[in-house]
RNA sequence: GGCGAGGUUCCCGAGUGGUCAAAGGGGGCAGACUGUAAAUCUGUUGGCGGACGCCUUCGGUGGUUCGAAUCCACCCCUCGCCA
């Protein structure tokens, strides 16, 4: 019972198929287990990131982790937790997409170990080929449309309206499944909670076609305390894992403005600190919680853009909120030195930084206090930049209580 | 295919010829208070110009009008009932 009782302990089983063949499974030799992500972005985001935590645990203990890009699924639109059709992307847009996403499941998983080495497949290769008849007759043979129909994620779309395109779409997760218990001996499916449905359903696939057991879990839906999604956890939207989208720092910035309620529980469930020292933590209190935030901000920051960013990203962040140490890694927009002589306003510079979208929201935030310059309140911001004002050689801008720019000219 | 309802700014949702960049709520952001936390209070929440101002927005396209989110025509989409 020790490696699903450990995930369970960290929160990260929510419901699963034969709990004591399952514990028994996880705990007896390898077995070969597979998690789907759809490219329905260009990038993983934090929603993402449990099932990736999951495949980790699993495959650190000696499991064998199949990753489905699903290039085909993601053509068709998972229904479930969403509440409106979604948009419909060309063949194109998806395909760049699964190409983006793949390179960055490579960071979470071993993919090169001898005996357990992750594999990373495609859905396209299996499913693009099906011909509709076929299809029809062999895999939809096996659904039955009053069940489907009692399925949450569709019931949720009754209302709303949902489209045959996308009500078909647990057929073809189920005969993923079935394609992957045939060609890869895999028996087991996770996913995220709101995958139940189709996980199931893929089970019932591979009863009915191959006379095979299999099994399932899930993890939960993680929730901040407010009750966000970690899928758009945060004002702009979601945490991307794609540096590009959300840069490291910003990324650890992230973790170190949790919730203090909810320190300890995306510890569990984002890093691997072992159990007994996550207890040790969970102890402190008041200000003191501030110390798990940091753990939880460089442990998570490693995960996803490796030690050295982490370290780097801790460096800047403390810099800038602790006041000690240098501003080397925090984030800087190099600048020609002519366009000082040229005047810039400080308005325009907090526009070229992105701290602020556009200039009217600059000047807004301005009225309201919200521009900093090295740390003092910037009283008029249409002002330009003046040589006396850098420091350092160049020049630390803040919108609000925690956006930090630096700026240098060179 | 028929009949009925409806498509409003990030979301929900008012608005039914000028006073509408559009009530209210949610969310976001900022300020105060703090611990880079929570709670609370206040402010703010299309873009451009220093301000009086200008520009773009209410499913789409045309039209009526001095003037439309609001009226008319056609079209597209969604929902419900029927087929």
């Amino acid at each position: 019972m020790e490696l699903l009782r450990s995930l369970s302990e960290r929160g990260l089983v929510y419901q699963m198929t034969a709990e004591e063949k399952l514990a028994e499974l996880l705990d007896g030799s390898r077995l070969t287990f597979y998690i789907g992500f759809d490219p329905t972005a260009g990038s993983l985001h934090l929603g993402h990131l449990v099932p990736l935590m999951i495949a980790r645990h699993l495959q650190n203990a000696g499991h064998r982790p199949l990753i489905i890009v699903g290039g085909c699924t993601a053509l068709v639109g998972d229904p479930s937790e969403r509440s409106a059709e979604r948009t419909y992307e060309p063949r194109e847009t998806i395909d760049g997409w699964a190409r983006s996403i793949k390179t960055q499941l490579q960071r979470f998983l071993d993919f090169s170990a001898r005996e357990n080495g992750a594999l990373l497949l495609d859905n396209r290769e299996w499913l693009d080929d099906l011909k509709l008849i076929d299809f029809l007759r062999d895999t939809g043979k096996h659904f039955s449309v009053n069940r489907m129909l009692s399925a949450e994620s569709v019931k949720l779309r009754l209302e709303g309206g949902i489209s045959f395109l996308e009500f078909s779409y647990s057929l073809l997760q189920s005969y993923d499944f079935l394609h992957l218990f045939r060609t890869e001996g895999c028996i087991l499916q996770v996913g995220g909670s709101d995958q139940w449905g189709n996980i199931v359903a893929g089970i019932d696939l591979v009863r009915r076609v191959e006379a095979s057991e299999t099994w399932g879990f899930t993890c939960p839906l993680v929730t901040g305390s407010s009750g966000e999604k970690m899928s758009k956890s945060q004002a702009g939207g979601a945490i991307w894992l794609d540096p590009e989208l959300t840069t490291p720092y910003d990324y650890y910035q992230f973790w170190m403005n949790v919730d203090d309620r909810d320190a300890i529980y995306f510890m569990k469930l984002y890093t691997f600190v072992p159990g007994d020292e996550i207890d040790e933590l969970a102890r402190l209190t008041g200000a003191d919680i501030r110390k798990v935030k940091e753990r939880l901000a460089f442990e998570a920051t490693s995960l996803a853009h490796g030690e050295d960013n982490a370290r780097k990203a801790e460096k800047a962040s403390r810099s800038l909120f602790g006041g000690k140490g240098d501003l080397d890694e925090v984030p800087t927009l190099q600048l020609a030195e002519s366009r000082l002589s040229k005047g810039v306003s400080f308005l325009d510079l907090f526009v070229e930084t992105g701290l602020c979208p556009s200039r009217s929201d600059a000047r807004r935030l301005g009225k309201q206090g919200g521009l900093y310059l090295n740390g003092e309140r910037i009283a008029d911001p249409m002002q330009s930049i003046a040589v006396s004002d850098l420091k350092e050689g160049g020049l630390l801008l803040r919108a609000g209580k925690k956006r930090y720019y630096r700026i240098e000219f060179s």
